[in-house]
DNA sequence: ATTATTTATCGTAATATTGCAATATTATAA
DNA sequence: TTATAATATTGCAATATTACGATAAATAAT
């Protein structure tokens, strides 16, 4: 096959399966490391910040875009690229949830 | 091509990538749901809390297991599987690290 | 020893991802 | 209008992922 079969799965489950594919890429978490340093929105050499092929770095951008990681906007030549914090909260809030009942459990036998 | 050029990003872009990609199928995501809500570390039912085949529950296991998520020990004729406090403490420090500095940025033109 | 139970592996088909060259699109500048 | 610059899309090859039937391996029970 090669299809997830995502109708079995609850939205929730689907939606942080979604984001954590899109940030399963290592050039995507250097995106967003990139995004997360620079102090403008402005951010028309991400392209000149990978080592990867233009056409390749757009296909990232587009695919966290679409994922809800990052959000775009046109400004003039460039495109204005931000990190979007409603979905990378979803994010914390799922990893923080589950480390925060991990400590909870007495019981660990692996 | 299809394989990624990880040789170019750091040690821990990716470990990030990695662990995020593991989490990226909403099966596995219900894996990790599922683990988080048993009191007892003898999960030798995930089989049958799942809408997937034996052996394909098997392969997400094995790829959680990779990348660090869970840890498995033999308990008889069942499998001990466990989440990996360590691996999911990564990530949500790298998440929570992100949501952090999101709102110290004031510009937000996106 | 034989059977039952549980999990892993193999083989395979369908589909998805990754990467880039070539090209298209869009907006600014001359 | 005609460049120039920045990003997107298309097309394609190489590889990876997803799913499952069939089968193997390992342990427990009879």
């Amino acid at each position: 096959m090669g299809a997830s079969k995502t109708e079995h799965f609850s939205d929730k489950q689907n939606q942080i399966a979604a984001m954590a594919k899109a940030i399963g890429h290592p050039a995507r978490v250097a995106i967003i490391e990139y995004l997360l340093s620079v102090d403008t929105c402005i951010c028309g050499d991400i392209v000149n910040v990978l080592p990867l092929a233009q056409p390749t770095v757009s296909q990232h951008l587009k695919e966290l875009k679409n994922a809800g990681i990052i959000k775009g906007s046109i400004e003039g030549t460039a495109i204005c690229y931000c990190l979007n914090p409603d979905a990378l909260s979803v994010l914390d809030a799922f990893f923080a949830h589950i480390t925060v009942h991990i400590k909870n459990k007495n019981t660990n036998c692996c």
